[in-house]
DNA sequence: TGAGTTCTGTACCGTATGATACAGATATCG
DNA sequence: CGATATCTGTATCATACGGTACAGAACTCA
């Protein structure tokens, strides 16, 4: 169990010496890490040189290296996953699918270097031989596809798709689609050509217009 | 180097000791590891106790463990893959789409366990730090890619598809929901619900009947 | 102040890793 | 047969790995 502070609850006050690193700018780069080099490949000297710390500070403050794995992929749905879902929010489906597509494209080719979505990118090379991975995996694809849903749901209400519409299988494909830009882009592939397999989705979902 | 037999020109006899175990099978044990446990996470230990051999005997075969790798890959490409793809010959657009995807299914859920696809489960991860890894990604995305392409621009002759469908598009649509239907399989999806996604897709893509 | 507590940095542990040297075995060739 | 070539198995190499012991530093609390 990790002596010390949970992402959330910060105490103020702690007694001994106080940590003289960020708990959440290290656990960035060790995303970072993860990210760009997979689980299994990321050793604790690529993790502590890209943390700048030295190994007992992060074993103190994550725990070993799955659990700072855990808690990277962790903060990875927490901030690239918000940011992501809110595009979501657009009153009509067609520029909510597409901000959401482009939201994914967007983190897929990002600042850091195009290396597609940390968890669809990794978590499979793992969930072969690991439980855990297995289970992480399983519930952010779920996460996801019932986010996606919902805002299916919301576009039936609103007449915007037709009753009869298949939302579970739909929104599966959404999401489907959206694992396959990301690897896409880990491939290699320029955004303007994820771009337009974006919108030739957006097309087929949202006939209508 | 390897110092011998290619899988394909396998010259009759050759000077020394014959080797004492089936190149093909050997290779195909090696496949078995890599898709399970990935690249990174397989060891050199792993792979000779499945492959039955001793590690100089791997050596000479197949090189080092990246070679091994790659040929494990060309070689899932080769029986995998074409098993696959033969099913899109099917005379009619629906059918051959419908029969893809379930030999897709087929492969991520098969007799060696629910592991997806060996190609995007165990490549993407090594494709952020491994240039030849990211090649082999791509290079795979474009065959499968091409290959519906090609059926598709068929169905468009046949007056199956809209001449002024973006067949490009649509194609990688389609690969990218047989990835997803592979991810989905290693995260424990069960085939049941696979089937229900790749039928939404044949119905979103070929729309008359 | 001094006791108690937590963090930092060095140095280290045992093991697993990818890869190879070498000797013996088994084949072809002349 | 001897010469040559290739494969097999053991034993080993240097290094990288995940993880930790320990001493000193820096804080809070009384």
């Amino acid at each position: 169990m990790p002596t010390s502070a949970p992402p959330d609850a910060r105490p103020a006050r702690r007694r001994g010496r106080p940590r003289q690193f960020d708990y959440d700018q290290a656990l960035d780069a060790a995303l970072q890490t993860f990210w760009h080099r997979g689980y299994a490949a990321t050793s604790l000297d690529h993790l502590t040189a890209a943390m700048r710390l030295n190994r007992p500070s992060v074993y103190a403050a994550f725990g070993n290296k799955e659990a700072i794995y855990a808690a990277a992929i962790q903060r990875y749905v927490a901030v690239a996953g918000r940011e992501t879902l809110q595009a979501l929010a657009r009153p009509r489906l067609r520029d909510a699918l597409a901000g959401f597509l482009a939201a994914i494209i967007d983190t897929a080719t990002g600042r850091y270097g195009p290396n597609g979505c940390a968890i669809c990118c990794t978590l499979p090379a793992e969930a072969g031989h690991s439980e855990a991975a297995r289970r992480q995996l399983a519930e952010a694809i779920a996460q996801l596809d019932g986010a996606i849903q919902a805002r299916l749901r919301a576009a039936v209400a609103a007449r915007e798709l037709a009753a009869a519409a298949d939302v579970a299988s739909l929104a599966q494909l959404v999401t489907g689609v959206a694992f396959s830009l990301s690897i896409r882009a880990r491939a290699g592939t320029p955004r303007r050509e994820l771009g337009r397999i974006a919108r030739a989705l957006v097309g087929l979902v949202v006939r209508g217009d």
